[in-house]
DNA sequence: ACCTGAACACCGTTCAAGT
DNA sequence: ACCTGAACACCGTTCAAGT
C-alpha cells in the first residue's frame, strides 16, 4: 500500500520518467542538450540519482529513442492500414510524414544528430521499414521489382532530403502554400496515375 | 632569414596547419572527433599552444569549414562551366556530387553533424548555391519558374536524401551497380528529355 | 612568434551513506 | 527503492613563463 501512495503522489521517479523527460529535451533543444545534470534539475533531483535508473547517459538515450520508435511506428503505420488503394496510401504516407507532428520533430532532431552512435540504428530501422512499405506499395501499384525499389528510394529520399534541406536552410520550413505546391509536384512526378 | 629556415623546417605551426588537421579528422572520424587535446598530440605540441592560433575550438571549426567550402565550390562548379547543354550539365552535377571524392566525404560528415551551430550556415550556403544552379539549369532546359524551382528542390532532395539514407542504413553506400541503376532512375525520372 | 605546464570550470560517472 | 553529496576523470579554456 505504500507503493500505491508513492505512485499517486509521484514522490519518486521511474526510468520511464527520465526517458520521457529526455524525449522532451530532444524535441525542444536536440539530442546534444540531453545532459544528466540539467535533466536532474528539471526533475527536481540531483544528478547522482540518475545512475540508480540508468548505467549511463547513453543508456538513457537508447531507452528514450526506443520509446519514440515504438510510438512513431504506431502513429504512422496505424493510420495507413485503413487505406486499401496503393496510390492513395503512398500519398497519405508522404503527407503524414511531411507534416509536423511531434514524432516528426524528433525525427528531424535525430537527422541532425546522426553523428551520435545511438541514433543510427534507430533511424536505420525506421527508414528500412518505411522503404519496404513504399516498395510494396509501388509494386501493388503495378511497377516491376527493380523500378519499385528505385522509385521507393527516390520518394523516400525526396522526403528525407527535403526535410534535411529545410533544416539546413534554417527556414522554419517553407510557407504552407509553397510546401503544398512542392508536395504536389513530388506526388504528380513520382506517384503513377 | 630565421623565418625562412623555420618555414622550411616546419618547426612551428600556423593556423592553417591546425585547420587542415581538423579537416582530416572530420573526414576520418567526424566533427565530434575534433578535440583540441588529441589534435595537439597529432601535431606534436601541447594543447595550450592551440590557443595562440585560435580563440576557441569553435573558431577552429569555422576556419576549417570555410576552407572546405571554398575548395568544394571550386571543384564542383569549376568542372561544370565547360558543359553548355543544360540537361548534360544537370546530369554532370548529379554524378559529380554523388561519387565519393574527399569534399563529398566531408559533406556527409557535416550532414551528420547538423546539430552543431557552426555547420548549419556552411551547409546553408552550399545548398543554396547548388539549388540556384539547378533551378537555373532547369529553366534553361525549358521549365517554367515554379516548375523549375520545385524540380530543382526535388532533384537536390533526392541527392541529399539518398546520401542521408546511405548514412542511416550504414551500408558503406550501395554496390556500384545498384547505385548506378538508382542514379539512372533518378535522372530519367527527373531530368527532361 | 609560438610553445609549455599548471590551473580552473564543466559534466559524466562512482559510491558510501541516507530515507 | 530511490536519493544525496562528495569525489574523480576528461576536456575546453586561461595565463604566466619560457624560447
Amino acid at each position: 500500500m505504500v507503493a500505491i501512495v508513492q505512485k499517486l503522489e509521484k514522490t519518486r521517479l521511474s526510468a520511464e520518467d527520465w526517458a520521457l523527460a529526455a524525449l522532451d529535451v530532444i524535441a525542444e533543444q536536440g539530442l546534444a542538450a540531453v545532459a544528466v545534470e540539467p535533466l536532474a534539475r528539471r526533475l527536481g533531483v540531483t544528478k547522482g540519482s540518475f545512475y540508480w535508473h540508468f548505467p549511463s547517459r547513453e543508456a538513457l538515450l537508447v531507452a528514450a529513442l526506443e520509446r519514440w520508435e515504438k510510438t512513431e511506428q504506431e502513429t504512422v503505420f496505424g493510420q495507413l492500414e485503413a487505406i486499401p488503394e496503393p496510390r492513395a496510401r503512398l500519398r497519405a504516407l508522404f503527407q503524414l510524414v511531411a507534416h509536423e507532428l511531434k514524432p516528426h520533430v524528433i525525427y528531424s532532431e535525430l537527422l541532425k544528430a546522426l553523428d551520435h552512435p545511438v541514433v543510427k540504428p534507430v533511424l536505420s530501422r525506421v527508414s528500412e521499414r518505411r522503404l519496404d512499405y513504399l516498395t510494396a506499395s509501388f509494386r501493388q501499384a503495378g511497377l516491376g521489382r527493380i523500378d519499385a525499389q528505385n522509385r521507393a528510394r527516390l520518394l523516400y529520399a525526396a522526403y528525407v532530403g527535403f526535410l534535411q534541406l529545410s533544416l539546413q536552410l534554417g527556414q522554419p520550413r517553407l510557407h504552407h502554400d509553397e510546401f503544398d505546391a512542392y508536395v504536389n509536384h513530388v506526388m504528380t512526378t513520382l506517384i503513377p496515375e
